[in-house]
DNA sequence: CTGAAAGCGCTAACAT
DNA sequence: ATGTTAGCGCTTTCAG
């Protein structure tokens, strides 16, 4: 039942004590190669009594893969990313894999160490949300190293074998305010990340939707409003930092600059936070004289009042597409590289209504 | 810069251009034992050139570390857990260790497995919060095989070896109706989870506060109460299941049938979620009528109006303390077992005020 | 169907 | 300071 020396049992042992030669243990346990039902039932019967366990160490050493994928995320407690980790130790958990988790914390030094230490730990494959989507030289060498390797959340253009599991956010936008839109709205303020951190280049290529989800998301409700013929004013755009006291600071400042605004839209949880915090502590009546749409669908959104509407970010699915598309490219020799991006969903509650006349 | 062939590159790759012999080239890498100062530059020029990266798992085989920790939850999303596994992941990499990471998914079979597989992939030690506190045979299979093993949120009766970092539940909840005793409130209703999942087996054992945190947590409840001179009374006490949904349905019957009720409060953020959702919709008014403290301080805490007075409790704490501990029983062979029991802490916030005269 | 032998990539004595 | 040798525990030819 349990290792009655300190010294670990070995196939070894087990082949002492069912009288036969390692191989052949090997072969009884793996169950690859044939072996006589008798010798089967020894030698379980041996491995079961000394409390045997294959040394995976050892195992890996020969076959080459570790059964294991690598997981790099900027934040682990954060509600999305926690969510999406679900997803991603879901399905890996299903296909037998286990998963190696390294947080980045946000800093790109980090995420690089991160990915260095994952290639030494050889994982079968990798996921990794990128902190700085221009900077992928580190996810590069990952896919010189021939581990599939798909990002999540963010794209990384420059990647020429990751496949990319995204948000639909321009989609997600367009949701919000078309909705906003069919009520009557035609003041929309939107509450947006700053695009970059101060202090840190701007990345520049030339691709087409492949930012921030941040930058996006501006996109979507820039298009929104264009196709529905409104023009676009950046009067109504205010930035923050990614924090929901800078919310809730920029919300105040753009709701008494702008008063004939008379809807709102945060293109992210931690924003609305701060946001709709602003917004009650104003004691502005929401729908009433404010209409306000949330982004992510957290637990508080049902607990405030009014109940929130909110577009909602499939982070489950995401993670578990995230870790299908890798599964899907370990062990082979064809890299399929597949740009899945997912919808969000509009839930309509409480907070937006159509617009006092 | 990036390996040229398909096969990878191994230390003997560059020993062979380095001109060097292999133990010389692990040498150099690894800083153990003496190199001279030419032939150090030598190897680490060839090394860079040829792209060359340390393969762990043959280096784990001879030195029977991983440098890994297994982590194994019953859910990686649920906010308590994932502010618990970031502070992992924090002490971890901070020790140049990285984690594995499991759910369980609160299904005891998936914990054995992943206890089993952590075991196959030989982690240096392993934090568990065991889905059920008295069913530890698996756990001790892991201090069989001499994985330091600590317990994480839940105590686990029974393991001779292992530590435990658990929340001092007990002191949570006299916090907690302390704070309402002193306001003044005599009639304290406490909702909060049913002890056993229906169907399941009752463990005992002969401990005292080595249970459910829930069941803690009501007892702290009532030595509060008794403190006071106050009598425990069981019509106070609503037991829900462990979900939101059941938490509002018995909130609205213990309310009913008690109407003498001047303060409520739950112990666990699910609950009180609930059970706060139904004092909203019960148009209650809060605090005048009825006081409400709620458990762990989830950002709703602070959005909701009145804003709740809760109980805090130090997700990521309690996480950084597991790995912590851990670690610092990984190659040692004397081991200590603690017992770790962290304090929570009182918010004081809008939702609770003296009763009414 | 079973055993003997080779070797995965690395480190750790042991020589030189 | 460097090279040689011997494995770590397992899988996998290759014989028998």
């Amino acid at each position: 039942m349990s290792p009655n020396s300190s010294r670990p049992v070995t196939i070894k042992d087990v082949a002492l004590r069912a009288r036969v030669s390692k191989s052949t243990v090997a072969r009884a346990l793996t169950g690859e190669g044939s072996v006589s039902p008798q010798t089967l039932d020894k030698v379980l019967a041996a491995a079961e009594a000394l409390g045997y366990r294959t040394n995976g160490i050892a195992r890996s050493m020969i076959t080459g893969q570790t059964d294991s994928l690598g997981v790099v995320v900027p934040s682990v407690s954060a509600p999305f990313f926690a969510h999406a980790l679900g997803g991603v130790t879901q399905e890996a958990r299903e296909a037998g894999y286990s998963v190696l988790l390294v947080s980045s914390d946000n800093d790109l030094a980090l995420e690089r160490d991160a990915v260095e230490m994952l290639l030494t730990k050889h994982v079968d494959g990798m996921i990794v949300a990128p902190v700085q989507p221009g900077q992928t030289e580190h996810l590069r060498r990952a896919e010189g190293f021939g581990v599939p390797l798909t990002v999540l959340d963010r794209p990384a253009p420059g990647l020429s074998q990751a496949s990319s599991v995204t948000l639909d956010n321009v989609g997600a936008s367009m949701l919000a305010i078309r909705h906003l839109l069919e009520l009557g709205h035609r003041d929309i303020g939107i509450i947006t990340e700053a695009p970059v951190p101060p202090g840190q280049p701007r990345w520049s290529y030339a691709g087409v939707g492949t930012t921030f989800p941040s930058w996006d998301r501006l996109e979507g409700y820039k298009r929104a409003l264009v196709d529905a013929g409104i023009p676009y004013r950046k009067e109504y755009v205010a930035k923050a930092r990614y924090s929901r006291d800078s919310a809730y600071e920029v919300t105040g400042k753009l709701l008494k600059a702008r008063p004939e605004l008379t809807a709102l839209y945060c293109t992210d949880n931690e924003l609305s936070v701060g946001s709709f915090g602003a917004v009650q502590d104003l004691g502005i009546s929401c729908p009433g004289e404010l209409s306000f749409l949330g982004f992510d669908d957290q637990e508080w959104a049902t607990l405030v009042r009014p109940k929130l509407t909110v577009v909602e970010q499939p982070g489950y699915e995401l993670g578990r597409t995230a870790a299908h598309d890798v599964l899907s490219a370990v062990g082979r020799q064809t890299r399929t590289r597949a740009a899945h991006s997912l919808s969000a969903q509009l839930i309509i509650r409480e907070s937006t209504a159509p617009p006092r006349a």
